[in-house]
RNA sequence: GCGCCAGUAGCUCAGGUGGAUAGAGCAACUGCCUUCUAAGCAGUAGGCCAGGGGUUCGAGUCCCUUCUGGCGUACCA
């Protein structure tokens, strides 16, 4: 539970502060506080670890120049038992500070006593957290959308679990309204297809088109023949749907589980009609004077609550829109449930909807008004093939399926791929998917697991065990590379709170390569095999807990880490 | 039209609350395996951060504007 980074970065404010006010009793820099600044790290280490601008913000209100507060700050500063060796000087007045042994040293300590737990921390409080994500519908495979939004939603989950949020994970089945009737009637008719030949019936408008229909409507000719065959149509499509729903379910799941994705509860939209709750919450909103009937429907007045524009809750054929029952469903979260925070995980085809829709929730009468709804919108991916663009639609029936991806690509490949950064577009080459070679850096990230996996085991044949951290003398691991190596592993606790704090957690991809990337380097700088007895101790123990810290980090991606390649 | 997201190297993308000389991977070129895994490392080359204004000590980052691309703006979800 340490996060060393910040830490670190803290201390510097009380060092300047303890500076300032010696400064101050000597009478070297006058009273009136001491000045706010911020520590940043350097982009170039060649600017110290940590770099305070204190001094420049200062020198306004000291009417000093900015160098010359940040001597009399330095001057005034004890560095000793800090956490940092050398504080000095630079540019137009930044105070720049270099790391000591004994930072370097509590860092390997961490990981080592922390092990998989290292990268957390309680940031989150242990705040209720939903992360509601994939809800593909279940009339049809989920596709390459939904690939993404798995990943994002599963990698958002684990990282705002290790920040510490109380995390669960959510599906929303869709498995009641219009599409559904669609999906059963596109059933039908595939199944009357199947008996009277390909016209004997005209196929519904806006159906699906997919493989898997027919495949469906087969599978109950082949169980049941022509059993449905003069039966009343809304019986047949209600059977068709029974069968169908269940049966796209069942194969949601077990490619999820595939995918290393597992929810804690699949919500049933259907239980919300069951039960009388969209009624209700539309009725909390009619009785409040929110409402109103035209053309038969009852819409909602949706520019009360800063809207753009007014939304249907009820059609003029008595069913609820997707848009009454989504409310009733959000608040079912917050009010039945009581999550403090909802996350959804939603493609950019509804931004438009997230927009209007977070409006109503602030409806008074729903009193949630001080819960947190927020929305993980992600941008499109964009499938080409070379140079040409596949265009992908359920309706044609040619989608490429995650099933289908998984059998090209792997899991791996396919969980590290798709947690790219959610606001922009993805655009996924499947020539380049294909390949299955160094091109894809989640080779690059295992290969350093598996490098320290076979060392560690090789150098153990030979007698040699990583020592506990407390036994290694730290100031041996001195050069660049083993520095630069070991403030990386820190980083891991501060990558997984910006991740969760951003709704970002591709911010752990880029950690992990960076960090896969230092270890070969300094593998390839630092020997091990040949190194004498207290210097190879020491930089078996780092080995070891880079080995750790990635696999932490692979975990959250959801990525396995292999012993050997 | 209005709204949301984006525009950074030839390609795909990084660049926390504004900071010091804008980075990586791929592609191209050059080196490094009788030595712990070469799925690796080191190096060269590649840029008007879409254009134009503004804010300040300082802007890829903030504000305004123009242009380009994606998505939305259904009694579909």
């Amino acid at each position: 539970m340490s996060n060393l980074i910040e830490e670190a970065r803290s201390s510097i404010d009380g060092l300047i502060e303890n500076a300032y006010k010696k400064a101050v009793s000597a009478g070297q820099l006058p009273e009136g506080g001491c000045p706010v600044g911020k520590v940043e790290i350097p982009k170039d280490t060649q600017n110290g670890d940590y770099a305070a601008n204190h001094a420049m913000t200062g020198a306004k209100a000291m009417k000093l120049p900015p160098r010359k507060i940040a001597e009399l700050l330095l001057s005034n500063m004890d560095l000793n038992d800090s956490f940092f060796a050398s504080a000095e000087i630079a540019g137009p007045g930044f105070i720049n500070f270099r790391l000591s042994d004994k930072w370097y040293g509590k860092v390997l300590a961490a990981v080592q006593a922390e092990g998989e737990a290292f990268g957390r921390s309680d940031e989150g409080k242990n705040e209720r957290v939903m992360v509601e994500f994939v809800s593909a519908n279940p009339t049809g495979p989920m596709t390459i959308g939904n690939a993404r939004g798995g990943v994002l939603g599963d990698a958002l989950a684990s990282v705002m679990d290790r920040a510490g949020y109380d995390v669960y994970r959510e599906f929303y089945v869709n498995d009641a309204g219009n599409q559904v009737d669609l999906f059963g009637k596109s059933i039908e008719a595939r199944y009357l297809q199947l008996i009277g030949g390909e016209d004997s019936v005209e196929f519904p408008e806006n159906g699906y088109h997919g493989e898997d229909i027919r495949e469906l409507a087969q599978k109950i000719f082949d169980r049941d023949g022509e059993k449905y065959l003069h039966m009343d149509s809304d019986a047949r499509v209600a059977a068709f749907v029974a069968f169908g729903l269940p049966h796209n379910i069942a194969l949601m799941r077990e490619h999820l589980a595939r995918y290393c994705i597992h929810f804690d509860n699949w919500f049933l939209e259907s239980s919300l009609h069951e039960s009388g709750y969209v009624a209700e919450t539309v009725a909390l909103l009619s009785e409040g004077g929110h409402t109103y009937e035209k053309d038969g429907a009852l819409w909602l007045r949706n520019t009360d609550f800063g809207a753009d524009k007014d939304e249907v809750l009820c059609r003029a054929n008595g069913f609820y829109t997707y848009y009454a029952v989504d409310i009733a469903y959000h608040r079912n979260k917050f009010a039945v449930r009581h999550f403090d925070r909802v996350i959804d995980v939603w493609g950019a085809d509804h931004h438009g909807h997230a927009i209007r829709f977070a409006a109503s929730m602030t409806a008074p009468e729903l009193g949630l008004q001080d819960k947190k709804l927020d929305f993980l919108i992600m941008q499109m991916v964009r499938l080409v093939r070379g140079n040409e663009t596949v265009k992908v639609s359920k309706r044609t029936g040619k989608a490429l399926t995650l099933s289908d991806l998984m059998d090209e690509i792997g899991v791996d490949a396919c969980r590290f791929f798709f947690n790219a950064k959610p606001d922009t577009h993805l655009e996924f080459d499947l020539d380049l998917a294909i390949r299955q070679d160094s091109e894809n850096p989640v080779y690059y990230v295992q290969y350093a697991h598996a490098r320290i996996c076979t060392l560690l085991a090789a150098m153990a044949e030979e007698g040699h065990a990583v020592p506990k951290a407390a036994e290694v003398d730290i100031s041996l691991l001195n050069t660049q590379w083993e520095r630069e190596l070991i403030k990386q592993l820190a980083q891991l606790t501060e990558e997984i709170r910006l991740a969760a704090r951003d709704y970002d957690p591709s911010r752990i991809n880029r950690f992990v390569i960076e960090l896969a990337a230092r270890f070969h380097r300094f593998y390839n700088n630092c020997r091990i095999k040949e190194a004498e007895p207290e210097l190879l101790g020491a930089r078996l123990a780092l080995c070891d807990a880079s080995r750790r810290v990635i696999a932490n980090a692979l975990q959250i991606v959801g990525v396995t880490a292999p012993e050997k390649m």
